[in-house]
DNA sequence: GCCGACTACGTCAACGTTGACGTAGTCAGG
DNA sequence: CCTGACTACGTCAACGTTGACGTAGTCGGC
């Protein structure tokens, strides 16, 4: 029961004119007249024309698409970050293709090609830990990119990073502030150089505690169950992400310690249910839909001016307080 | 510096043949010898060409794309479906468009109206609260569409549902099964039929105790508040779902009632960090990844077979059991 | 009453593929 | 040695648009 697409020449063979005018109409040109269009407009209702944008990017190169790449939505805050995207793609007239890749590099490239394939205007992507080589190499090529939270500096390329050690060192003094001094940080292990960690190590001056687990729930029970054998009287745990931090929390209670009584807890991401377990949690706030929604103005000015020199925007962390400090 | 894209008759002009024969050995047919073969991959290979799938799709009228539209990234539960989705279509060699609506009815059809126009071969939609006429009207044109979670039964349309009736009755027998008797619904009012309400009043079978209010963690403070106002000596809560959930859990360790010492708590969707809160939220888990696979595995026997009868799947809701019951 | 500018169209080719069909050459069988 | 089948190609048109360019008609000014 397939009403078959109808396309400009039936509109145009309907109304009496040529394809051509038809195609003018609908792309508001000008060189018709107001009577004309009234028809042609007429037809295109009755019809259920809808422009085939195929077609159209086919000969115009231009498809008003981009891609979004990232690792997984099971991710606390890629969602966030998808949804700005998202939004500011609508605003401006973008739709949106996108994939994930689990950190498989294979995946990385199947993406980045199926999109390229299909003639996106521009790809942004968060490889985290998977090889941006072929990113790069993408970008070199002349696709648009823009990488956000790249986990190298990448010279030549438009990225988009979080001030992750300013975060850092803003929440240790955070916790300087409300009268704690035994600070340790519940960390991660990274090939890339991890600004958290430095900016942990610059604000907390003295010895530093530091403990890399995976930047899970799971490894966060564990970690701070290392870190409370190693140093017993901590009063306050750094966690690398809220995910941590909240296992953090977990694991304290289960150990005899309050939170923040006896140790104050600082996440980081402000992911959204922070805000509501128990105690909520003081975290550092990325703004994940702003970023999102940043990358996306960056990567329109580089469509619109494909030439312009790379920048690389530092979007600013802040810090949220509740009642786990 | 951008390397112009190459195209098969670039190829073909570089090997020396025809472009319908470069286009034989790309799309793996048959009626070229071995050696062409060879000397077109070199080619294609030193060239670096790719398929212009726009060009490709224009004729055969597939474009091994499908569009996933929801209402948005920062509610707790769509982001598993959209990986879920993303994972099987990637399975299936399909290339995914993502809108999210806000549930306002304009970008429910803009959303539509730009994937149609880029010629997706199918659709899978959460309408949730907006209407979901555009998609009916959709699917009635011939595009293959998929309904997830549709707020009224659609007789013509394929839909997934998840057994939320079941669901609810499991959970109250659940609270019964630990000695719970005063047990209330924290529940979220709907135009639609509610399900959830359904399987609550029939498996509580006495007097009923509901309490609706937003589905927001919000929602879920005021409505336990209103509860404990109403019924002070309620020994159990089921929630409408894991936000609300948590969100009364606070609200009752506010009032000085503890989870699951006083009161018992059952959320509904398993979401990834009902796991890791305190105390961890006993659940009813739709598991949404593998939802997401299978809405993508229904519109895939639609593409494949478009003439075939409508289905309605009924996803399954499993009991999750942790310490807040 | 002729020129130039302007309006409102139309024509044609091209975008990069693939479907339909044609054909030269080879080879086995009778 | 002719026939028919098969292999390995090539040719042409079409998919639905838009860019480039052409043109008939109108109208104002001198």
């Amino acid at each position: 029961m397939k009403k078959s697409e109808s396309t400009l020449h039936d509109v145009a063979r309907k109304v009496g004119v040529s394809p051509r005018t038809v195609s003018r109409v609908v792309n508001g040109e000008s060189g018709f007249s107001q009577a004309t269009a009234e028809r042609v407009q007429a037809a295109i209702e009755e019809l259920g024309y809808r422009p085939n944008l195929l077609a159209r990017s086919l000969i115009t190169k231009r498809s008003n698409t981009i891609g979004l790449i990232g690792v997984s939505l099971t991710d606390p805050f890629f969602p966030e970050v998808a949804e700005g995207v998202q939004r500011e793609a609508r605003e401006l007239g973008l739709t949106m293709f996108f994939a994930t890749t689990n950190d498989e590099p294979d995946r990385l490239v199947a993406a980045l090609d199926s999109m390229i394939s299909r003639a996106v205007d521009g790809v942004i992507a968060f490889p985290v830990q998977a090889d941006a080589g072929p990113l790069v190499q993408a970008a070199n090529e002349g696709i648009n990119l823009v990488i956000v939270h790249p986990a190298e500096p990448l010279p030549g390329i438009n990225t988009i990073s979080s001030d992750l050690a300013a975060g850092a060192i803003r929440a240790v003094d955070h916790l300087r502030s409300t009268g704690r001094s035994k600070i340790a940080y519940l960390g991660t292990s990274t090939r890339s150089p991890n600004k958290r960690a430095a900016g942990y190590l610059e604000a907390v001056g003295d010895e530093p505690r530091i403990v890399t687990s995976a930047p899970t729930a799971e490894g966060g029970l564990a970690g701070t169950r290392e870190i409370l054998s190693r140093w017993p009287n901590i009063d306050a745990i750094f966690a690398y992400n809220d995910i941590m931090a909240l296992a953090a929390i977990q694991a304290l209670e289960e150990s005899g310690r309050s939170v923040p009584g006896d140790v104050a807890v600082v996440g980081f991401d402000n992911i959204e249910l922070s805000a509501y377990v128990n105690p909520p949690l003081t975290t550092m706030d990325m703004d994940h839909v702003s970023l999102g929604a940043k990358s996306v103005r960056l990567l329109h000015s580089l469509i619109e001016n494909p030439d312009k020199e790379p920048e690389h925007i530092v979007h600013p962390v802040e810090l949220q307080v509740r009642r786990s400090t």
